[in-house]
DNA sequence: AGACTTCATGTAAACGTTTACACAGTTGGG
DNA sequence: CCCAACTGTGTAAACGTTTACATGAAGTCT
């Protein structure tokens, strides 16, 4: 136990070879089958294990990624995770998780530090579209997977949602079954889905011959349930509506609350449409009808399209827009 | 851009010092103002920014931690991982979130794949006592934290929560209110919390009389809701319960569910409390009454506990046992 | 049998830091 | 004015790998 840690050339001694030898035979190269022998023996008897930082310096290669994501209490992102995981699963690269990235200066901050060598990649979902964070995205030295739909000019690997599609969807879905007078419960109007998904919105409004649907909207101050709540305390005239659409499952979740609070019915009185189908939309009472943005899937693409970029750099950008899907529950 | 990233030589040799100077202003370490600014300076220049692989190497510690957890899909590692985040957020350890273990081969190739020198520390939770792990965690060489009850047998640092106590809270509560016939619904009974739970709940049920209380408790496959909805399912005469306690709230949310779907009323005909408190607890319908195990104070304090660890490795081991503590909402 | 290839292995340099040590210049006390 | 102490800086070794290159043995072909 107090004995140091066994490197290369402890094996190599115990073996009897050389530490290229070594080195070749935990790598898989070339090998005699007599000194592989030799070597796998030694390597097992002293539980050697190569030092990481040691093998990352010599070969400019972490074998890690970064995720930046957000906001860790919105359960979309745990699906992110989730599938991001999924898809570094077979590889031998590490997931590091950046702190939750709220402020602009955090951003910079982190994306910064990644200059300091410890990720080949970056799989980055931010909310908000700055010119510096895309400047400093632009000039990173390593691949970068973007997850949403900012940064759409920097031309990376994107894994992009119809968001525009998906708001209109939900409103058209709406209007078939009868309820035309739909707010639309937003989150932090400069982050770039909700400008996206307001965009949906009044499009499909505007198509269903609504005049002003401008004035349809609130907005919530963060996704999340609290601030749907608030939000929707300082909506006049909450029941001329027949149909809440919210930004998110998260707002969803808090307008569901806020309505069974108001002793109004969902669906019956108001019906309810989240956007993001989170493993939160069946557990809700009612179950929530939600437009899926197939984020686990997501993650799990832009793991993909990362290992891929690794492996190859000289691969065309591809660029994946998620068709959207509405998941019909009991909330309307 | 195509340009090589700077390393401490192209500093130096701008600065017109050596290496070992501009290392030291790097690292804070006495130096000639003079010295100083025109070290700084050229950094700034240059975009100068120290490799991490190489001072890992030369220092022996990556200046990681690793965190490691069963199961991304229950909401209550989100907070974990939040307050672990939390407690690391002044330093400047990176966080690397281990794939989730499963299986008890994951977790033992997690392990072993800790001796490559990319993390300083670790903090697991693991839902299993397996032997093999026991030994794996108890010989590594970098300081672990444990969150959770197992492997209390290793005299390392703990956050132990009072599950035993927990779990009877919650029936005590329920006796209270008059709410004498509980049925538990717990999880996987091989797992180190369903045993706990399990303990609590049976002496609490014994404290209060009932004499065969082993007959008043439903395993769930899985903690999660589905597998919570299949379990009540093969319940018989659930209908002679007034109470269900769960054992955790992902459980509960499955049994509010299939309570709904069966039209019992909660809490009216069955109460139902969950254990964790978690996120989901407030968005159920009804809010759910949850035994508050402080998830992401956890996370937290088990970031403080490795960081002040590292610092000081001849710290002496502590064992924090968290007190729970019921929050009572609309459900019990 | 000689020349040429092929193959397995070893030697040594390099990756970018940190840091022990040496050295020189300055300061201060006796 | 000399010696000691101190301060700031540079030189060089070391961390544990990977890998280009050299070496030598063995095999192949004419």
């Amino acid at each position: 136990m107090l004995t140091t840690k066994p490197t290369l050339h402890a094996v190599a001694e115990l073996a009897g070879v050389s530490i290229a030898s070594v080195s070749r035979v935990v790598n898989g190269i070339a090998a005699g089958s007599a000194t592989e022998e030799r070597v796998r023996n030694a390597i097992l008897e002293l539980g050697y294990e190569p030092n990481s930082a040691a093998r990352a310096l010599r070969v400019n290669a972490s074998e890690q990624i970064c995720l930046a994501l957000p906001d860790l209490s919105n359960p979309v992102y745990q699906s992110i995770i989730r599938g991001v995981q999924k898809g570094f699963k077979i590889s031998n690269y590490r997931l590091m998780l950046s702190p939750s990235l709220s402020s602009t200066e955090e951003v910079v901050k982190q994306l910064k530090s990644l200059g300091r060598n410890y990720a080949d990649g970056l799989i980055i979902n931010a909310l908000v579209e700055d010119e510096e964070i895309k400047d400093l995205i632009g000039n990173l030295r390593i691949p970068v997977v973007i997850i949403g739909n900012s940064f759409a000019s920097l031309r990376l690997d994107t894994i992009q949602v119809d968001s525009v599609r998906g708001a209109a969807m939900a409103v058209e879905y709406l209007n078939k079954n009868d309820r035309k007078q739909v707010l639309f419960l937003n989150g932090p109007w400069r982050t770039t889905p909700a400008a996206l998904r307001k965009e949906g919105f009044l499009t499909a409004m505007k198509a269903a011959g609504v005049k002003n649907p401008q004035s349809h909207i609130a907005n919530a101050k963060a996704f999340n349930p609290p601030a749907a709540v608030k939000a929707l305390e300082d909506v006049k005239n909450l029941n001329r509506y027949d149909a809440i659409l919210c930004g998110n499952d998260f707002l969803a979740a808090g307008a569901i609350k806020f309505l069974s609070q108001k002793k109004i019915r969902v669906p019956d009185d108001i019906a309810v449409i989240g956007i993001d189908n989170t493993d939160l939309a069946p557990l809700l009472t009612p179950t929530l009808t939600s437009v899926d943005f197939k984020a686990e899937y997501r993650g799990e693409l832009a793991a993909k399209f990362l290992l891929e970029r690794l492996q190859n750099p000289g691969l065309p950008m591809r660029n994946s827009k998620i068709e959207p899907e509405i998941v019909i529950r009991e909330s309307a």
